[in-house]
DNA sequence: GGCGTTTTGTGCGCTGGCGCACATACAGCG
DNA sequence: CGCTGTATGTGCGCCAGCGCACAAAACGCC
């Protein structure tokens, strides 16, 4: 009754469930440890795959596992009033699902729901801890990460507010085509409604007018897009501004002297 | 011109500026901590007076001190387009201003404006990350902190784009109500279209409507809260779920066996 | 006591999004 | 092939909030 599960991607066979995130490291936060500090951290990763519609966390749920995703896709969403909800995270292979327990705190206060079926590797809560507390490299990217977020969900707030369906639509097209290495996903209508806020044909409208300008294209949940470069023209500069802010923390991996960070 | 500095409560003398927060520790944060860290802390810490109006930091500004407000009141403020504001975090005597270097990150991604005159500590931020590096109920405390201001800021961008404004209002004076010690504040409908990201009209309407019913009166930026179970009642549960979250981590600070703690 | 400034109040036409209800279309399945 | 469910399209009245413009108080200051 909350969110109606979207239709489904092809399922995952068995089979590539097992082999998920085993030929290279698709979680950029993982990527960036040290080759060694990985290998000690991988006895307590496990690949799953994730499925569109699953739930990870209710607010006020104990959170079991965290989640390393690959090429799946996981919404943060707040809930109002019990039935109206809203997008505030968007997080992909670039960070991590269960921020929370980065501040030693063990429930979460939105719902995590699986938005792009793919794969992920998660770790049980209290492995986490433990690795978290030995982990130096691997407390440095989740601090970066959490800050990120932090202002990805700032962002996201001032943009609810003051920006009009259709550019919001872009730039939600836009956050998930980076975080997905495909121009194609599936997405019904009534999905996007819940991310944005807003009744379905609201997005309905906002994807004609997209569609018109030759920017997307979309048929039953089938969305593909079609002109990267004019859905940047057509999304808000809060995209840039987020966008922004992870590419500089992604950088700050590399570069460690950036002026940004503070002395660790 | 970004935002207009609103009516000057009456300032600080030089004298009680010096005796700022010298009398009993007003901030929770630092009255948490053991006595002897605490005083070991008490090195590095300087009380100032915030002034009304007066900007902490700007978006992408180097973060130079971090503040523990005592009766001030600091609000977070994520800008759009240039000119439009909106509040998305409240800080009182409850936390810091200056969370991302918690996160080891030295630039602020909002503005940080002071929206209620008052006494604060503040700390150099390289000492900040010093004394954050030795201390553990420091980190501790911080760390909690900045989950339920990220929870704070979930909820608010909810709140900003389901409710109306009468209900957002009750709930905003609300919150302020519970960090500053008095009934009154001063606050005028213009400076309140900032935090709340409506026009000045918006908020004088939803402000006619309270004090007909009698829950506050105001009078040329002075804001009595006279029915203060009666603003409860008017707002709406966001006020509740994000206090909830607050008495949690406070309770926190006595019984650390809560079950809701991640282990240490 | 008069004048400028700040704060609050009021009016008006406009629009984006809402709720509701129904129409169409395509997809899979027996 | 037709049925059922899912996904998208359309229409209509409604309302909160917008932008703009101006009026009316209250305050501070010379």
């Amino acid at each position: 009754m909350p969110i109606p599960v979207p239709p489904d991607v092809p399922a995952m066979t068995p089979s590539n469930r097992e082999s998920a995130g085993q030929a290279s490291i698709e979680n950029s936060l993982l990527a960036a440890l040290p080759r060694k500090e990985y290998r000690r951290l991988l006895a307590g990763l496990e690949p799953v795959a994730l499925i569109f519609g699953e739930v990870l966390y209710e607010p006020g749920e104990r959170i079991r596992h965290v989640y390393f995703p690959g090429d799946s896709l996981v919404s943060l969403l707040t809930l109002a009033d019990g039935h109206l909800a809203l997008e505030v995270g968007l997080i992909g292979r670039e960070g991590m699902v269960g921020i929370p327990l980065v501040l030693r705190y063990s429930v979460s206060s939105v719902r995590a729901l699986v938005q792009g079926s793919g794969t992920a590797m998660r770790m049980k809560s209290a492995q986490f801890l433990t690795d978290f507390r030995t982990s130096l490299p691997l407390r440095q990217g989740l601090y970066r990460y959490t800050h990120t977020l932090m202002a990805q969900i700032s962002q996201t707030a001032a943009c609810n507010r003051f920006h009009v369906v259709e550019t919001r639509l872009a730039r939600w097209l836009l956050m998930t085509h980076d975080r997905v290495k495909s121009d194609r996903f599936r997405m019904t209508h009534e999905f996007l409604g819940h991310m944005l806020g807003v009744r379905r044909v609201g997005v309905t409208k906002a994807a004609q007018a997209l569609q018109t300008r030759k920017l997307i294209s979309y048929n039953r949940g089938d969305i593909t897009i079609l002109d990267r470069k004019g859905l940047e023209a057509a999304s808000c500069e809060c995209y840039e501004v987020v966008k922004g802010m992870h590419d500089d923390v992604q950088a700050g991996h590399a570069m460690r002297k950036s002026p940004i960070f503070a002395a660790a």
